[in-house]
DNA sequence: AACTCTTTGTGAAATTTTTCACATATAGGT
DNA sequence: ACCTATATGTGAAAAATTTCACAAAGAGTT
């Protein structure tokens, strides 16, 4: 099968959400139908769509329990993975909740900070210990991705320290982009300066989806 | 000028701050060093830069301070401009330090929750207000960027409300993401769920950005 | 002042991503 | 059983983005 591109994963991604929220009394769903409520065309639905091997049936649209199941077994892990997050503070405890909120094949195992204030405690029953034993944990507890929220300074070195101790996802919210220097680890950037960069950029001028939008509407 | 994509305006606000911190000691910078700390090629940084009408020198590279130059009044607007943030709660507190380190050319002016205990309360001198003023103070203060980091349920409901009130870029945090239906609006779609789903994609396999590593390394 | 060597700037090629166009399938009506 | 209208699936075209390849510039060297 061929490569599917980032930009594929996370249409998917969010392809699920809409079936398990505003879908999830349908029994079909139409790609034109996604389409709409995922800022997309329906042919781009149908491409994404083709990579899960899930078949739609003409004039019916996709089965929403088959399509949710091909979605599932793509995107999702076979087992749960494990996930820590680094640096405990106000961003960090926002994550928390996402996590308590929705079940997702992702499990937070444990939270590191420097502040010894800090470690021993424990927030929605993660316990919360040393940085000095991130690499200890991160191999006793085998835990595949980490999420940096720590102050931006120390970002770099504690991805480094990730990296070593074995952690095969970043998922960097810090405002201090990493260096990706190994092809063997993926390096999620939530680049926020980025984003309010291009916020500003963007309201000066006008028209920016224009492009976008005159193409999704025209086919509607 | 030819339109500048998005990914090069990132790329752009990462150049920037690149320049600002690693860069700010060095008078010239190569765009094969730029690229380095940039995850990028040099050609691809010298693409960019080409947007900016801002000349290099061949054997010396780049002015640091001009090509500063160049950068801001690329990506800056004139004035300030004033922002609001929709929902106060861990998540937006995060973001109150992001605005209070650096200077940029955003003033947070005011946060709006529908929680009464926290409306005419200020957090760093920034006002509370009830979100039924939304629409009066958006006028008032003529704010141009809204950042949404309410309840899920509610942020499509509070993004129209901002929009109807005259607000031209929308970062939305929320794990809801909105749908697009205005061409003349710019919505900037933080997928924390996307970033996570993605991240456990990746860390199913191995080898992600190995093409792209590949072919940085080949050229160094 | 000529030469060399490195780096810029950019057409053109290559690659990736999106869109078009249409053959194919089929539900529902008659 | 046949017709029609609507959706899917996908080669091929188009558009966007990245990379290649190399001419031109000019700093440093002899
Ligand atoms: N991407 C986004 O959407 C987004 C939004 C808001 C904030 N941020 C960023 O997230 C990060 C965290 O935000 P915050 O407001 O909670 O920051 P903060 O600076 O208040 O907290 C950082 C925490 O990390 C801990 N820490 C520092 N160095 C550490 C180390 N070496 N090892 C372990 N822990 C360490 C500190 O003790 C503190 O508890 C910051 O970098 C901020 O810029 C990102
Ligand atoms: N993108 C990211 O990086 C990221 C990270 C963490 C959390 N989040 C998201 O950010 C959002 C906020 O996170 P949190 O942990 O602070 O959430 P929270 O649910 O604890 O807080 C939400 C706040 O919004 C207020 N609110 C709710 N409805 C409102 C309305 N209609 N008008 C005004 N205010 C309203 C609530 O009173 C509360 O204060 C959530 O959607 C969360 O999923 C995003």
């Amino acid at each position: 099968m061929n490569k599917v591109s980032e930009k594929t994963i996370e249409r998917i991604s969010l392809y699920r959400r809409r079936l398990v929220s505003e879908l999830a009394e349908s029994d079909f769903v139409l790609s034109r139908h996604l389409a709409d409520i995922s800022n997309s065309t329906d042919v781009q639905v149908r491409r994404d769509l083709m990579h899960l091997g899930c078949k739609g049936a003409p004039r019916k649209g996709y089965s929403t329990k088959e399509l949710l199941k091909s979605i599932n077994s793509f995107l999702d892990p076979i087992k749960s993975k494990n996930v820590i997050i680094v640096g405990l503070q106000n961003f960090s405890r926002s994550i928390f909740s996402v996590f308590k909120d929705r079940k997702q094949k992702l499990s937070l195992v444990a939270c590191f900070d420097i502040d010894e204030s800090k470690v021993g405690t424990s927030i929605d029953g993660i316990p919360c210990y040393h940085i000095d034993n991130l690499s200890s944990k991160i191999k006793e507890m085998n835990v595949n991705i980490g999420i940096l929220s720590c102050s931006d300074s120390n970002a770099q070195s504690v991805s480094d320290m990730m990296i070593v101790a074995g952690i095969k996802s970043i998922v960097n919210f810090t405002c201090h982009p990493l260096n990706i220097t190994r092809s063997d680890i993926y390096i999620e950037q939530i680049d926020i300066t980025a984003a309010f960069e291009k916020a500003a950029y963007y309201s000066k001028s006008i028209l920016f989806n224009a492009d976008k939008i005159n193409k999704i509407n025209k086919i509607k």
